[in-house]
DNA sequence: CGCTTGATTGATGCCATTCAACATGGGTGG
DNA sequence: CCACCCATGTTGAATGGCATCAATCAAGCG
């Protein structure tokens, strides 16, 4: 209890100083030109002009690891491009409980437009970059620009269908499913390195608040892959798909 | 096995059905007139010359429960709007275990516009009425009335919030919080009888997809709730809610 | 070096599953 | 109307997978 009120207080902490990072007008016109998510994220099929008024709502703030932006439940005032990082989507029980909805990665959206009520914390999990947006102009841009809209709504009827597969995963399959499952699907959103090595942004903690297991179950799913040869291991967060074939079977049930 | 193969088999001549039941000339133009669901739907905020031509490329059909519409998989080529009944979203594991990833009403929407698959199979839990729309020609009218892409994002990130918060039930919660939640979550959405009875659109097993749990440990359950005098049962649909805020407090893990 | 944090490993117990038998009740045909 | 049937639901006993509790290990850091 103790451990958790310090949560609270340091991440109250954490979203003063988001806000008070934040510069007192806009992206400053010139980022968006040199934007490294510009033809990914939601204002890709914006014109020179949309995007130059866009801009102007929006301001740029940088996140330290662990640093929460937005707090389950509060009402929902911002909304943002995520330019650069990985964050989490999560959710808790009243008695502590954590699962983890979502991982945003870089040209993601996150936030609630068009409602009161953010429904999940969002925190960064590496440190981050985001654009972000006042709830009120972002909605009002939103609904005159059905460009942008349009390409929101794609992004959200996406994010429903990874949810929904997830839910597969949550409902339906064993740990050892589970654990092959978040790996190959890491091995696809992430870029590995020359080595075929990926870094994971997810410590083991994290990956069990993902799948719906313990750290143990997690750790445990993770040294039998490796010890079965089909993963390797480099360091706490490096890993080596070996046989992505077995693999795959595993995540489908055949053990 | 025998029996999946009948259930495809029944089914692949459902989709048959549900093509061959479609008239060959829209709604007939007066049906949004007297739409049961017409100031729910996404169609709400059309006005009388749009919902028109909307109404043009719409056709009714009716289902019976049990039918499938849609298929997980494959190619997206019809999406609609629930005029009456109870429909299932699920999804399965190559192996056949199911989970239902979502349970539409009356004024929701179905299907996937803008994209090239549908996610998860589309089954009448009950006897239904859609309003049905080709893809291509929904798809380019949605583009060109951002009133009803506006209401369809809307609806979109609603599901997705709801679908999140499912998370955390599948994730983290045990069989008696899953139970109890479910039952509070029908009690909001189905209108009670005046003995205060509501009669659950699914069946323990479909009650078991939902939560991501077994036939047996659902009807444990249930009966274990009624023993403890906070519920009580009317024949196998009809649950009466008793005792509604130790309901509440089991869903949230207070045994 | 001691301390902290994150990860692994081990021992034990519990809850949900599994396998199985049994009950119920809605529908049908004699 | 009743006997019968089959699908659906309930109950029981045993198993096992994952959680829990706890100790140990490894790495980073002042």
């Amino acid at each position: 209890m103790d451990m958790r009120f310090d949560l609270a207080q340091r991440a109250q902490e954490d979203a003063a100083f988001v806000m008070a990072a934040v510069p007192s007008r806009g992206c400053g016109g010139q980022y968006c030109d040199r934007c490294e998510v510009r033809d990914q994220a939601i204002c890709a099929d914006l014109d020179e002009k949309q995007r130059g008024a866009l801009n102007r709502i929006g301001r740029r703030v940088s996140l330290q690891a662990g640093q929460t932006v937005m707090w389950e439940g509060d009402s929902s005032t911002l909304v943002a491009n995520v330019i650069e990082g990985t964050l989490k989507l999560s959710t808790s029980t009243g008695d502590g409980r954590e699962q983890i909805v979502g991982v945003v990665y870089a040209s993601d959206f996150i936030g609630r437009p068009f409602g009161a009520r953010t429904p999940h914390s969002v925190t960064a999990l590496t440190d981050a970059r985001l654009c972000l947006y006042p709830r009120g102009a972002f909605d009002g841009f939103a609904r005159e620009h059905p460009a942008l809209e349009h390409r929101l709504l794609q992004r959200t009827l996406d994010d429903l269908d990874r949810t929904r597969a997830w839910m597969l995963l949550l409902g339906r399959k064993n740990a050892r499913e589970k654990v092959a499952t978040l790996l190959l699907d890491m091995r696809r959103r992430l870029r590995a390195d020359r080595d075929g090595v990926i870094e994971l942004p997810l410590s083991r903690q994290q990956i069990a608040d993902v799948l719906g297991l313990t750290i143990e179950t997690v750790s445990r799913q993770i040294g039998d892959l490796k010890r079965m040869g089909v993963i390797a291991l480099a360091g706490r967060r490096g890993v080596r798909v070996v046989d992505e074939e077995r693999l795959e079977g595993m995540a489908e049930g055949e053990h």
